[in-house]
DNA sequence: TGTATTTGACCTCA
DNA sequence: TGAGGTCAAATACA
């Protein structure tokens, strides 16, 4: 397996990882046979193991539309390019639209929109299903729109529409058009206003900041400022698992962005200055992970085997 | 195989 | 007429 993809580098790392969980077993055993914090090690190595097998079950996936995209690609001046696939029929429409006709709804331009910014997230307490991206001109950032994903079964007519401003670090201006009329909708506004009582998100906490310098090194490829980097398993849904990392408190929280229940996903203690700790700390080459800190497909599917 | 997402095409409005 | 908004086929994924 090469490393010219996230999974793959992560599986690189938890081999590393596992084979340094193993070694530490090894010291603590030879330090002190009795001592308790073998179990550590060796949870430690489970940890691995799971990890390791969910990311070779990852390895036969498809590959995305876009990655065949880029692979076709105009190579560079000079270079041999083999003839391109047969490529797919272009896209036709069924019927034709007509403001009005019943086949969908469209919104005056311009329209009331209750709008807000946001710094970092996009998450509201709603759930969202895409359906639709488009470029605007003076923004870097495509615009998204998205509309409530009770829309078939509730007939919930809201939607919204979430621009990434330019600003750094990134906020989001989001516009709401139309007001839930779904069963979610008070739970939802609940905890929007941090009324539901929900337990903090799990915390996967590494224990060191090579996380943060690595996010900072890899806000300037994908835009993302250090501040906060977020990929979730289902962007356009939002339901699912945020994986955010805090410049501020150098942690990288992990949390399930559509139940209220959280779940403790792993957390090591850190800044310890123990001979353990000593071994551990650099032992991992992490910063290299992040060369491309919005795939997290990986990292995702491995949250999943931990559930 | 069903569901969600992506993305090019098409429609409306300013 | 171009920009913005939405549709729906193609595609990805569980």
């Amino acid at each position: 397996m090469t490393l010219d993809t996230p999974a793959a580098v992560v599986l690189e790392l938890m081999t590393m990882g596992q084979q340094s969980a193993a070694h530490l077993g090894d010291l603590l055993r030879a330090a002190s046979p009795a001592s308790p914090h073998q179990e550590l090690a060796a949870e430690i190595l489970r940890c691995c193991d799971r990890v390791i097998d969910a990311l070779r079950a990852t390895s036969g996936r498809k590959r995305k539309a876009a990655e065949y995209q880029a692979e076709a690609a105009p190579p560079a001046a000079g270079a041999w390019s083999p003839p391109p696939p047969p490529g797919p029929p272009p896209k036709r429409r069924r019927g034709v639209l007509t403001n009005g006709s019943g086949v969908g709804f469209r919104r005056a331009r311009g329209a009331e929109a209750v709008k807000e910014v946001t710094s970092g997230t996009t998450v509201d307490g709603f759930i969202w299903r895409k359906y639709g991206q488009k470029d605007i001109n003076g923004y870097k950032h495509p615009r998204l729109y998205y509309r409530c994903a009770h829309r078939q079964q509730q007939g919930c007519n809201a939607t919204r529409r979430v621009q990434r401003t330019r600003e750094q670090p990134p906020a989001y201006e989001i516009a709401y058009y139309g007001e839930h009329t779904c069963r979610g909708a008070t739970a939802a506004a609940c905890h929007q206003l941090g009324l539901g009582g929900a337990p903090p998100p799990g915390v996967v906490d590494f224990g060191s900041n090579s996380w943060g310098s690595s996010a900072d090194a890899s806000a300037s490829q994908g835009g993302w400022s250090s501040s906060s980097v977020s990929a979730s398993a289902s962007p356009s849904s939002e339901a699912g698992f945020d994986f955010d990392f805090e410049a501020q408190t150098h942690e990288w929280k992990w949390h399930d962005t559509a139940a209220v229940d959280t779940k403790l996903v792993c957390a090591a203690p850190c800044y310890a200055s123990d001979p353990v700790t000593e071994f551990l700390d650099g032992c991992l080459g992490w910063e290299s992970v992040l060369n491309d800190p919005l795939d997290f497909t990986g990292l995702h599917h491995i949250a999943a085997t931990f559930q």
